[in-house]
DNA sequence: CCCTGATTCGC
DNA sequence: GCGAATCAGG
């Protein structure tokens, strides 16, 4: 079936409507869908809203690799981050009143420890009847610091410094104590620095360059 | 899986 | 120019 003039304005009429292009394929007959798209776009009829265009900063042609993509964005939040929002001091110290510059001596002597009688159910210790002791008085009030990031993030681009123009490239493995993030200036417009843009997008071949034979997970024949 | 429109490219 | 194949989001 070709386009006739006739044809041709029905296209334009349905598609103005706001018919689906399957919907005009069907009422005009003898086309497929892809047709009417093809043909609305040469006519260079309005496009309408595309659910594969919603993004219109759609800048580069390539494919960003989904391995990198991913693992950038979806990096653990237990990630190691340098310059942590106030955490948590250390667990209080039983002997508050010894301060680091006080007592040379890493392990002093204690003198009032209670005598364990048994450990009850959770791992508490039991006082026997006799041993009522004063409880255990509360750490005075500190104030509490930033902690020191640890030597092996020390530097290092954390989850939480990412931003629009550093490079988000993840280096190591989420988990590991040194995974971190390039954190070199990105590339304008992309995630990454023009380095690792390098590695992340490819340009796309014309299909009959494409490697064509799917890999085989099973079932091929044995070769051998 | 189904749907959608956009795009590519062999013909 | 045509439209199947393909892509990619919903």
């Amino acid at each position: 079936m070709s386009w006739t003039d006739e044809r041709i304005d029905r296209l334009k009429e349905l598609w103005s409507k706001g018919m689906t292009a399957s919907q005009i394929a069907d009422e005009l007959g003898g086309v497929s869908r892809n047709a009417v798209i093809g043909k609305a776009h040469r006519l260079g009829l309005q496009s309408r809203p595309s659910p594969v265009k919603a993004n219109e900063a759609a800048q580069p042609k390539a494919k960003p690799v989904p391995a990198a993509a991913s693992a950038a964005e979806i990096a653990p939040a237990d990630a190691p981050r340098k310059d942590p929002a106030p955490k948590p001091a250390p667990p209080p110290q039983q002997q508050p009143a010894a301060p680091a510059a006080a007592q040379p001596q890493p392990a002093p002597a204690q003198p009032q420890q209670p005598r364990i009688v048994s450990v009850g159910p959770g791992g508490f210790l039991r006082q026997g009847p006799g041993d009522q002791q004063a409880p255990i008085p509360p750490a005075p009030p500190r104030r509490l610091v930033p902690a020191k990031p640890s030597p092996e993030v020390a530097d290092k681009t954390s989850l939480l410094d990412l931003n629009e123009k550093i490079c988000k490239w993840p280096l190591g493995h989420p988990g590991e104590p040194d995974f971190h993030f390039c954190g070199a200036p990105a590339n304008p417009g992309f995630p990454y620095c023009v380095e690792h843009c390098g590695v992340a997008y490819q340009a796309q071949l014309p299909r009959r360059d494409r490697r064509p034979p799917p890999p085989l997970p099973f079932g091929g024949p044995r070769i051998r």
